[in-house]
RNA sequence: GGCGCUAUCGUCUAGGGGUUAGGACGGAAGAUUCUCAAUCUUCAAACCCGGGUUCGAUUCCCGGUAGCGCUACCA
């Protein structure tokens, strides 16, 4: 592919908070297009909201991204042929165009105050008038400008709209017309010197080549004002594709009100990167047949298009999600899925921070016991508590347990429970089945009847994992030096035995 | 208010002038298991409304309605 096909596209977030689901959903399309059309995927940093934008924001950004394995081929940290890759390195660039633009005549100075704009636009409105420029200053001769510009009075740059409908092609929706008399003359200069947005949008996305231009379709209406600056500048239009917003579930557009929404804090959730990259990729977007929703990166690649993206909003759907997530910790290799799930264990002080290979051993073990359970890695401490945080008295005081609790067998199994185990200082699954089945014959008790006395007994609650794992699980931890003691089965059996008699005295 | 965008199961979506309107999440039922989770099987569940065009519209066109966005010297 020559050179100057080569498809150029961008992300450019503001540094202003946290990387945003959303705005993850127009870097992923960003990058998707760029890999499958073999292009170049480029992050740039929108700064020139000076109040609002910071550094640590900037940081974290690129971590974020990189967390999610989304990779750039030029920004401000790996440079690139067109640099800065930062607006604020930028001001100077957008001052000469700016001049250029005045000296052209398709850009004219505007000394009209703040207060007064807003006077006349509130007014425009309460007459139920468009609430646009009257372009006051466009029609000021040359010598009265030169007069306040001597003067020293601030002015604001202002772009002169054409006289004729504005049209662009949106590759999601199809050609889109906005008639000129709903956009005004828009500042893009501040009256401070300040370039603003729309204007500065289009000379960065000039300047580094870009061909198409991807990002959310709040931008759609700002569009005819970007493509206006274009022509004014005679530089050539992108192809643009606005990506659907996406919404809460209660139909709003997704926010911090909804719970979590930044990349940060799915990940201390512990949402898979590729789960999230899977789902994200589905929401707007896919393949033809539309019967496949497993997709690994190379695949999502591999199948992209923007042309199938959908315009719809569509609503953030967490079950899905959650879906994707145990899906891929289903098929994630053992080795990473651990070092990643014990974190979790380890921020929660389950687990050491330095574990010897018996722990560790023992912790993998564990860990392939509580997965099959969780939706996100962040509930394994919880789920750990059948382990970690046996209390007889809470498991006697359960409301769940109380039918079990209550049936006619139940005290001749717990009896007959603890009087063997009792007397094993380790109890092996063999000795275990043994045991139960001694226990079906003595009490006439078979099944749930018998086994679920014995799991509230040993965890706390009638269900949970299988005894042949979770016994060794339970006398092996009892052995091991962990920040919180794994009581040993003889220690749950006595500890039970003791509340169930303190319970029958009151 | 004006302008713009959008409209298929509860949700994400495939499809498209004649289809039993397909898949997935979630839900329900069943199988399996001591139980729960996982797994497997089965089931229920949708073309926003009204006009056209047409032999025939969910599909194409127009209008309505609803939702969302924009309407800044924010990005």
């Amino acid at each position: 592919m020559a050179d100057k096909d080569k498809v150029r596209v961008r992300f450019a977030p503001s540094p202003t908070g946290q990387l945003h689901i959303g705005n993850v959903r127009t870097a992923l399309y960003n990058w998707l297009f760029a890999r499958k059309s073999g292009g170049v995927f480029i992050l740039r940093i929108e700064d020139t909201d000076v109040e609002r934008s910071e550094t640590r924001y900037e940081t974290q950004l690129l971590e974020d991204l990189k967390w999610l394995g989304l990779d750039w081929d030029e920004g401000p940290d790996v440079g690139g042929p067109y640099p800065p890759y930062r607006q604020s390195d930028k001001m100077q660039v957008y001052q000469q165009y700016a001049e250029r633009l005045i000296n052209e005549g398709k850009a004219y100075y505007c000394f009209c105050k703040a207060e007064e704009l807003e006077r006349e636009r509130e007014q425009a409105l309460a007459e139920q008038r468009q609430p646009i420029y009257s372009g006051k200053c466009r029609k000021l001769d040359a010598a009265e400008v030169e007069r306040r510009r001597a003067a020293g009075e601030p002015a604001a740059i202002r772009l002169k709209i054409p006289e004729h409908p504005i049209r662009f092609h949106d590759i999601v929706r199809g050609d889109v017309e906005f008639s000129n008399e709903v956009v005004s003359d828009p500042i893009i200069v501040r009256s401070g010197g300040m370039p603003v947005y729309n204007y500065v949008v289009v000379i960065d996305d000039a300047d580094m080549k870009i061909t198409h231009v991807v990002r959310g379709d709040d931008h759609i209406s700002n569009t005819p004002k970007q493509v206006a600056v274009y022509e004014a500048l005679g530089l050539p239009v992108p192809q643009f594709a606005h990506l659907s917003t996406i919404l809460g579930p209660d139909r709003e557009r997704l926010s911090k009100r909804h719970g979590a929404t930044s990349v940060a804090s799915f990940r201390e959730m512990g949402v898979l990167p590729e789960a999230l990259m899977n789902y994200l990729a589905l929401l707007g977007w896919a393949p033809s047949g539309g019967d496949r929703e497993i997709f690994p990166r190379d695949e999502l690649i591999k199948e992209f298009s923007l042309e199938r993206v959908t315009p719809s909003p569509a609503i953030f759907d967490n079950e899905k999600l959650n879906w994707l997530n145990r899906h891929y910790i289903k098929q994630s290799p053992p080795e990473r899925i651990h070092q990643l799930a014990a974190g979790f264990l380890q921020r929660a002080k389950l687990l050491p921070a330095e574990m010897d290979p018996k722990i560790s051993n023992w912790a993998d073990r564990l860990l392939d016991l509580l997965l099959p359970y969780v939706d996100r890695l962040e509930q394994l401490p919880e789920r750990a508590g059948i382990l970690f945080a046996y209390d007889a008295a809470k498991a006697l005081a359960l409301p769940d347990n109380a039918e079990v609790l209550a049936a006619e067998k139940t005290p001749a199994v717990v009896q007959g429970f603890a009087r063997r185990a009792q007397a094993e200082a380790k109890l092996t699954p063999e000795r275990f089945k043994e045991i139960m089945n001694e226990l079906k014959a003595e009490s006439g008790a078979k099944g749930k009847d018998l086994f679920h006395p014995v799991r509230v007994m040993l965890i706390g609650a009638h269900s949970g994992p299988d005894f042949d794992r979770l016994i060794p699980l339970i006398e092996e931890g009892s052995e091991l030096k962990l920040p919180v003691h794994v009581k040993s089965v003889r220690e749950r059996v006595r500890e039970f035995m003791a509340a169930l008699e303190k319970r029958a005295l009151v």
